[in-house]
DNA sequence: GATATATGTATCGTGTACGATTTAATTGCG
DNA sequence: CGCAATTAAATCGTACACGATACATATATC
């Protein structure tokens, strides 16, 4: 029987073009000691401060058990404060600190380097984008 | 300054659609006590069995870091072995055992399911999954 | 207004990823 | 041959992902 190899299946090359990317984004993020998974919840904090954990999750796509970790090593370096000044007192609200703010201005040329790595221009890049957000989109979510 | 926020970032459409199919072959693959990586790695073995560490890493975009923690929980589980019966005593050839290649069969049905998940045909699927790799053999593999 | 249920976040355990280093075996070259 | 440089795999440490569960607070229902 023939099994389809990995290097056919579009599973893999989800797989192994997302891992690809974050080692594109690696030396890129290395002067501002964050991993991509730390940059990403920095960009949403940049684009909107002062969110919940479970907003963020939302747009992250992450649970509690992978962004409490994550939240907290950066608030460790000073990045961000958790507080509960909501009038809910489940919800953690996060906010930039001074710092976190101030990182924004060093990853600014982030998205320009990585545009200029993929060879691609604007147009196909954010198509290829929608095709791919259409394919999640399709997939059960649950 | 406008910071793109990760939805509409490329990286971050890989990297959630990535996530998003391994949750779609979760429940398809708990019968077999399988992780998505671990089914990768037996695919490429059902495809091309009797490979080394370095060509199976090649092949999946692995280092031994990741790959010889994988390929000893399945050694465990009975389903592979690993020996050094070529001639360089320096590599390890993976081979799997009858309960490996036994567990094919019983993973025939997954691909079908996953196509039937995204709700789209071969040609689409075929098509994204070919512009998905010419974007990462666009990007450096170093 | 006591209590059952639901919700938001945190904790724990397992399994990847991957940089850096180590160990062992092979190759290259004088 | 002798030994430096290279290569294959393994090991170690850190950081995600995520299922399962725990815990605290809120809401609902009577």
């Amino acid at each position: 029987m023939s099994t389809l190899p990995p290097p056919d299946m579009l599973c893999f090359a989800l797989y192994s073009t997302a891992h690809r990317m974050q080692q594109t984004y690696k030396p890129l993020l290395a002067p501002l000691d964050l991993t991509y998974p730390q940059y990403l919840l920095l960009s949403a904090l940049w684009a909107e401060d002062a969110r919940t954990v479970g907003a963020l999750g939302r747009e992250l796509q992450l649970a509690s058990n992978t962004l409490t970790p994550l939240i907290k090593r950066l608030e460790t370096r000073g990045l961000l404060r958790r507080t509960r000044d909501t009038g809910d007192d489940r919800q953690v609200r996060i906010t930039l600190t001074d710092d976190g703010r101030a990182l924004q201005s060093d990853a600014a040329h982030i998205p320009d380097c990585i545009v200029r790595e993929t060879g691609m221009d604007m147009a196909d890049l954010t198509r290829l984008r929608d095709e791919i957000l259409a394919l999640r989109d399709r997939l059960d979510p649950a």
